[in-house]
RNA sequence: GGGUAGGUACUCAAGCGGCCAACGAGGGCAGACUGUAAAUCUGCUGACUUAUGUCUACGGAGGUUCGAAUCCUUCCCUACCCA
């Protein structure tokens, strides 16, 4: 086992709270004298079940803690994902089955491993002791907090604000995250920045339960491509751990120069060293950014698709967008006849929403037909051979007709 | 329980009897420019055989009117104040 600094500084590094770091140090010590190893928490959310590069952030950390010994234990929120949205952002947040959040679960899980060290990990979902509390147990929870406690935290203070509803179950899901922690004894509980209050609550509720309270560890929240929201997948600027390399890859390229350092320090296996020398780098012009991006992006599809894999999501980029040729592989189509007016053609595949989107398409120039530009609506497109059908700059489709 | 203010398209937000498929902003899509960048600029952004056309839409259901997102009734939902 490490010693006591080394574990410290790998651990701290890239953090943004450790609280408190006395505490921390104190279990660490602990650990290391009797060596039984940290647990480790984190919580998902079954409700969607793919991992992004934004959540792998915080699952890198668990790894470094794994790599130094200790264990991680996975919470798959499946008791609460049943009781369906806890932000009260979206009030359509369909609560899900057990049966859903089990699958979903699994899923996520899945995706996990291929960061984590399963061996070193434990798997456990919350109705397990959630499910079997009483409606008694539960006013006691709740009488372990209080109203003004919950209100400090910053969505809560700003809907109270805005004259924004706020349900009663979303006062005590921070409790219920917080007793997560008391039935598997955590000693860390880790999250993005966003989770500090909860993670902070779960510190009370454990000395509330006579628990010695975790510490926790937050990570920074990684921006979506847009490079201004967070990554998630329902604002469509994620980059997924199960994309295919080339989206992957393509996804990284079109993120904000502003962004370049930060996924090289959390998307990749950087090292603090690497990342200052990237961004002095980038600063003194010595380094010209899209080569920056094609390493980060190169690195993040190695990671998740194997070594090789990224050089060869770059020579797919380099050929459709720089050479402007087709890329390797184009979704096949087979449609029925072989004479499409060009409008129903873009609907029948799925290429348009509407035969009014299909139009507006056409008439802005961005459809074309093996490599030429359709301007009139209602062009015929003959489909007896396969023709090529592209849609803006990134939608291809291979039709044949029969 | 009483009072007040509200519920409009993906989101925010105008409109308050015909000129409203509904101002504006954001988002999205397409185009120009580029490093597939970002920023910027331009256009589009309910659907339907593209038609000075039809249909569907302004919380739900009814009603008044030649005509309603706009007025009335009622129901549902939200916040705030009082109890």
């Amino acid at each position: 086992m490490k010693s006591l600094k080394e574990q410290l500084d790998i651990l701290n590094d890239g953090v943004v709270d450790l609280l408190p770091q006395e505490d921390f140090v104190r279990k660490l010590e602990k650990s290391i004298a009797t060596g039984v190893p940290l647990r480790a928490k984190l919580g998902l959310d079954p409700s969607r079940p793919d991992i992004h590069i934004g959540h792998a952030v915080v699952l890198n950390k668990l790894r470094q803690f794994q790599d130094l010994g200790h264990t991680v234990v996975l919470i798959i929120g499946d008791f609460t994902a049943m009781i369906g949205d806890p932000t009260g952002k979206s009030k359509t947040r369909p609560a899900l089955t057990l049966e859903e959040t089990r699958e979903n679960g699994k899923t996520y899980v899945a995706q996990a491993s291929k960061i984590l060290d399963m061996s070193k990990t434990e798997v456990v979902y919350n109705s397990q002791w959630l499910d079997a509390l009483s409606f008694r147990d539960v006013i006691s929870l709740a009488a372990k907090y209080t109203v003004a406690q919950l209100l400090e935290r910053d969505d809560f203070t700003k809907r109270y604000r805005a004259g924004e509803p706020i349900s009663v179950h979303e006062f005590l899901y921070p409790l219920s995250q917080a007793y997560d922690s008391v039935a598997v004894r955590s000693d860390v509980e880790l999250g993005g920045t966003d989770q500090k209050f909860n993670l902070l609550v779960g510190r009370e509720i454990m000395k509330a339960y006579g628990q010695q309270p975790q510490c926790i560890l937050t990570m920074p929240i990684l921006e979506g491509t847009d490079g201004v929201e967070k990554m998630s997948k329902s604002l469509d600027n994620y980059i997924g751990l199960t994309d295919s390399p080339k989206d992957m890859f393509g996804k990284t390229m079109s993120i904000p120069d502003s962004l370049i350092a930060r996924y090289y320090q959390y998307a990749c296996f950087a090292t603090a060293e690497q990342v200052k020398k990237m961004s002095a780098d980038l600063a003194d012009g010595s380094l010209h950014p899209r080569q920056a991006k094609v390493e980060v992006s190169s690195s993040i599809v190695d990671r998740y698709h194997g070594s090789g894999s990224g050089s060869a999501a770059l020579a797919e980029f380099e050929k459709v967008f720089v050479r402007k040729d087709l890329p390797d592989e184009i979704e096949e189509r087979q449609l029925a006849g072989t004479s499409h007016d060009i409008v129903s053609l873009l609907t029948l595949t799925g290429m348009a929403a509407s035969k009014s989107e299909a139009r507006r398409l056409v008439q802005q120039g961005g459809v074309s037909i093996d490599g030429s530009k359709i301007v009139d609506v209602a062009a015929i497109v003959d489909c007896s051979s396969p023709v090529i059908l592209r849609v803006g700059k990134l939608r291809f489709l291979r039709i044949s007709g029969s």
